[in-house]
DNA sequence: CCAAAAGTGTTCGCATTACACCCATGT
DNA sequence: ACATGGGTGTAATGCGAACACTTTTGG
């Protein structure tokens, strides 16, 4: 019997830690959203949104479709992960299946509208029990993708929403990479590489001096994509090369 | 209809440069096998070596099969592309088809061992012809990975045999990146990553000093995989970590 | 002796780091 | 006034690029 082909998707939001009852200093968490399996194997456990591809239907495209099905959302990044497909999966033994796996970034604004529907909960993606399937190495896996796609790449933005501060956009690296990062430094890296641009308004509210808030540059690509990246649309407005 | 799931991969090999018909200077450059199409869609065009997933065969056990099967050999080095499968790939019409593709490298002593079968022949991968179905792309997408990686990891050797010389090592390098890079630089930074060991032997032959030979230290993993990486084996030899 | 590549030493510039310091706001 | 984070300045460090230089072989 031929494998079954299904897309699953590891969507991220950053929320605000409600482990520690609302305590004070709480950073906001990596959290995911998972669904309770509804029959073998693995019944009753936790698994990673996802399904079978539908007919017409790109592969990017289900992990979309799967990623509003599950939470009402769309997601400010997605990117392919891996293809699982080893014979001695967990569970291959109701039939064959090969995930092709996406990862998601959700943004703040979005992140707490999320619906949680009867068979979805958000859990914190340091402590998650035993999930269905292999579905704890492909989560520790695409942690491990963020983590270093942030280290290297200008996607970070992608958890928060249009407009932001610096002190928010370092506090998504510190959370992310799970280590404290220098404002000063932090602050001309970005600065430098131009894929961010103030707004001239700021943020108050705080006890201190207002924040400058910045919006992402769409003009720059978040990530190298090399040659998968799509070909760039043929727009008036575009910057062409020598025309 | 459900798609079908098919397993191809582009096979990297550093050959002598034919092109030039054995003018001197010559440096070697890489080449891939490619096969024949010999039905629609693409009847004729030259296509990536690959086809369907075998039951009870993982993905990447696919694709090493198929590699053996197209060029007698076995890879030094195997790792998984990317999955494509949007629903307006060429040749969709006769039938959707999602492909995971991985690519390899080839040592020398094998590259030049390697049966060129009936519809089997190498081509020089910077003087492609129009491939079959999205082909094309996906080898432009192997190229790029391979350059990437080869800056920032240490699977050159890959393409060399068991031992090789510095000279050797730094000449894959810059036929994969396309520029000349600085011998005594490259030589400071492989000895300080230490992923090489030198044999005590020396290769003569040229005109000039001998050259050491050097191994590749099995003991480093030659790629940051994160959590993919195979479970380290529980021999007794292994380094264990505060047991 | 000479050509050619092996191998060593040294300097320069740039990016990252660490940390001291001033600025503006709410209480 | 002062606590708090926003924002700037600057010296120390490390690393890679560039290139001069010595060494050892074959012819």
């Amino acid at each position: 019997m031929a494998p079954t082909l299904a897309v699953s998707t590891v969507i991220f939001a950053l929320r605000p830690d409600e482990r520690s009852s609302a305590a004070v200093g709480t950073r906001p968490q990596l959290w995911l959203p998972l669904v309770v399996r509804l029959r073998d194997p693995f019944d009753g456990r936790w698994a990673l949104p996802g399904g079978p591809l539908r007919e017409d239907e790109g592969l990017a495209d289900a992990a979309s479709r799967t990623l509003l099905e599950t939470t009402g959302l769309r997601p400010n990044y997605l990117e392919q992960l891996y293809a699982f497909g080893d014979a001695d999966r967990p569970g291959a033994e109701h039939g064959r299946v090969v995930s092709v796996v996406y990862w998601a970034m959700i943004g703040a604004e979005e992140a707490h509208l999320a619906t949680t529907g009867q068979n979805v909960r958000w859990l914190a993606a340091d402590r998650l029990p035993d999930l269905a399937f292999d579905h704890n190495r492909i989560v520790d896996y695409a942690l491990w993708r963020l983590r270093t796609k942030v280290e290297y790449s200008r996607i970070a933005h992608a958890f928060l929403g249009e407009t932001f501060t610096l002190r928010e956009l370092r506090e998504v690296h510190e959370v992310v990479l799970g280590k404290p990062v220098d404002p000063a430094n932090f602050r001309r890296q970005v600065e430098a590489s131009g894929a961010v641009v103030p707004t001239g308004q700021v943020r108050t509210g705080g006890r201190h001096r207002p924040a400058q808030l910045y919006r992402y540059d769409t003009a720059i690509e978040p990530v190298d994509l090399g040659p998968l990246a799509p070909e760039p649309q043929k727009s008036p407005t575009s910057t062409e090369e020598t025309p």
